[in-house]
DNA sequence: GCCAACGTTGGC
DNA sequence: GCCAACGTTGGC
């Protein structure tokens, strides 16, 4: 069975025209336990992703992906030049994990924030939550048709790529 | 740049 | 195991 996810990219380090162009990534830097679970055990191959843009104005939903690998080490922590690592990753225990996502399609146009926020059926997602930081999250499939229906895309068309 | 809302760390 | 101090996220 799918699921459905929702990834928040900072446009100017990662946007989603990179995820484009590079066809697929690995989504390294995660270092929140939460977010680590889900990428370790409930993000499976073929679970689709609405790909967010934070930290931009507006904030907006821009694109859908897709998980292209399931759970494994996130080597940056054991980097010591990289700027996630974590002194108390190893081999043994790699501590953090990460996912491989692929580019599916761009929305015909971006959902932004607000618009979720002020959509009564979209009110219940994480996303819109007061407080809620979490740059990896679940979203419910009711949802994800409605900000895919809100971008411009029905199921059927995503179907098709 | 501000700051609310979290999450993590570490002394005790 | 508590909790104060600190760091981070991310909208505004």
């Amino acid at each position: 069975m799918v699921n459905y996810w929702l990834m928040k990219s900072e446009p100017h380090v990662y946007p989603f025209e990179m995820l484009v162009s590079d066809g697929s990534t690995h989504w390294d830097g995660v270092r929140n336990y939460q977010a680590r679970n889900m990428m370790r055990d409930d993000m499976k191959l073929g679970d689709f992703v609405l790909f967010y843009h934070s930290n931009f104005k507006p904030p907006h939903v821009v694109g859908v992906a897709r998980v292209s690998r399931e759970g494994y080490p996130d080597h940056t922590a054991q980097d010591s030049s990289s700027n996630y690592f974590d002194p108390k990753a190893t081999p043994d225990n790699p501590r953090w994990m990460m996912v491989d996502i692929e580019a599916v399609v761009e929305l015909p146009h971006i959902v932004p924030l607000d618009d979720v926020r002020n959509n009564p059926v979209c009110e219940d997602m994480l996303l819109v939550r007061k407080g809620q930081r979490l740059s990896v999250q679940p979203v419910e499939e009711s949802h994800f048709d409605e900000v895919l229906r809100m971008g411009g895309l029905s199921r059927q068309q995503l179907s098709e790529y």
